[in-house]
DNA sequence: ATCACTCATACCTCCACGGTATCAGTGGTG
DNA sequence: CACCACTGATACCGTGGAGGTATGAGTGAT
């Protein structure tokens, strides 16, 4: 009845997501066999069954299941747990502010010039990474605190929204589209996002593969791409976009026209933090950038509506 | 850069909370070297220390007080999955709910029984223990859903409120207090609850040392007292409590008399569960004690008042 | 019926974790 | 001021268990 150890909840995790016990291993690099016998050992810790196996198939029981999700926190909590002591052990510490680049609002050299001012405040350090790459951080101890889009996945965090912004359609100067002034999600029927998700329907998950693709074989899991790539597609009418207004001000593209869409939702950017997180950096930077914030979202509504070009 | 193992997290947890070497290692059951060369592989592979040591004292540094917190929640997540996964593995899957006795608003009952026709319900096991059980239970896998009273520490749960219930004062019937047929918070000065807090302040910390303690030595921390030795030292004059309504009604008692205290604030339960549990019959339970309360609610609030003693 | 694939078993090697003995600072005391 | 008790660090050794290799055995496709 003894906890198991990190090197069990890994790999489980490994042949849980395999569900193949040599590419696990393999993944793990190490040896079939052992992976085999430690799998077995942990079923015998626990006195139960958490992997169905033939010769020929690896499928999760309930309590796998049950233990493949309660395992990958509990890893995060262990990596977290050892990258923040390393961190905080650093002669000089930093705020670790995870963020996608551009996704700031517009705001963020007067929250960090705001910030500075603190009397709790420590010099920041940017955690640049994909959208995708932001909860991770948190969780894992990577970050301190994250600037991120809504909706994400809030389990463990502390969440305090920051500001609201307006996203517009961005599409080719060339595209049919541009005739309408204003525009409705319907319109957007048969159009795709840069990351191959439907235009009229971003909540559900990519239906395109994207990228080059032309050389026959499919193109692989949509991966990240930067602003200069979704211009060029969005240039090139093979992709819509929608960025928020702070972003089409701070790129203009003569290629690219912008605009309004009525029911599209806006984009919602909220501060995240992990719950344990007690430091008195964290607490300064979410007061500051939240007045902050507060100030500016008045003047930006009041001039959003104007610059649909 | 690896991750720190089980074993290395419980040895660092025991040395910072005994800052003492030789204590600690006798905690863990093995000698003091090995603990020191542990913990030292630890700071080595973390490139950070943790622990000053002077042969005469040990203390934590900063850093060492970072990895002990989120070291105790990384602990806690990793018992969690295997418990939860052993349980989860059961052949007659049950739905533990932790609760204190007698703490469910008299509603348990009801709950109970709604419970019990819903679909996705399983059988309840009772997982009973003092209120600083409750928490830990549902973080270390030993409970399922907690029925609990506020505030208490959320971070990791989910919470819904439950219903909110008037408390009383109880105190002896030869009690100079039961003069007042009302009292305030401010007429309580100078008396204790049964755990030694202050009366009038019960958000503060204990200030009295409770039990026997005659025998001259200095008694130990407040222990859990169970409902016959609260009603004792009650009885006695040597404590006053405040419990709720559905406490009294269901454990009338000649030697004590109850009265409305108004600026007392009433007993809020909530249920709480863990934030990654996604189980269906945590769900339906939550649903269904909370239909229960909002009709329950309605009767208790309207009858509450005409029950003080 | 055969074959390729994949998980389990058997056996071996070695490292790292823990134990014992001892050293070396530190702070209190007569 | 010298001595002593206390405590963490170091040195050295033995053993259990984690991982590797070779191989068996069951399964599903052709």
């Amino acid at each position: 009845m003894s906890d198991l150890e990190v090197r069990q909840l890994r790999y489980f995790v490994a042949v849980a997501e395999e569900l193949h016990f040599g590419r696990a291993a393999d993944r793990l690099g190490m040896a079939q066999p052992p992976l085999s016998r430690a799998i077995r050992e942990i079923e015998r810790q626990l006195g139960v069954t958490l992997l169905e196996r033939t010769t020929r198939r690896v499928t999760l029981t309930s309590a796998g299941e049950v233990l493949l999700r309660d395992a990958r926190t509990a890893l995060d909590a262990v990596t977290a747990a050892g990258r923040r002591a390393m961190h905080a052990g650093r002669p000089e510490p930093t705020l670790r502010l995870a963020m996608k680049a551009d996704y700031d609002g517009g705001l963020l050299p007067q929250i960090l010039a705001a910030y500075r001012t603190e009397p709790a405040a420590l010099p920041l350090e940017f955690v640049l990474g994909g959208r995708d790459q932001q909860e991770p951080a948190l969780r894992d101890g990577r970050a301190d605190i994250a600037l991120l889009p809504r909706p994400f996945d809030d389990r463990g965090l502390d969440v305090e929204p920051l500001l609201t912004e307006p996203r517009l359609l961005a599409v080719a100067a060339a595209d049919p589209l541009t005739a309408h002034e204003r525009l409705h999600l319907a319109d957007l029927k048969g159009r795709f996002l840069p990351d191959g998700r439907a235009a009229d329907r971003e909540d559900l998950p990519p239906v395109r593969t994207t990228g080059p693709g032309a050389d026959g074989r499919p193109a692989r899991q949509p991966r990240q791409l930067d602003l200069a790539q979704i211009f060029n597609l969005v240039e090139l009418g093979d992709s819509v976009w929608f960025p928020p207004v702070s972003v089409v001000r701070r790129h203009p593209r003569p290629g690219i026209v912008h605009r309004p869409v009525v029911d599209l939702p806006p984009l919602e950017l909220a501060l995240a933090w992990p719950q344990e997180s007690r430091s008195p950096a964290v607490a300064a930077f979410v007061r500051t950038a939240c007045e902050v914030a507060a100030t500016a979202q008045v003047t930006a509504t009041a001039t959003s509506t104007a610059t649909a070009t």
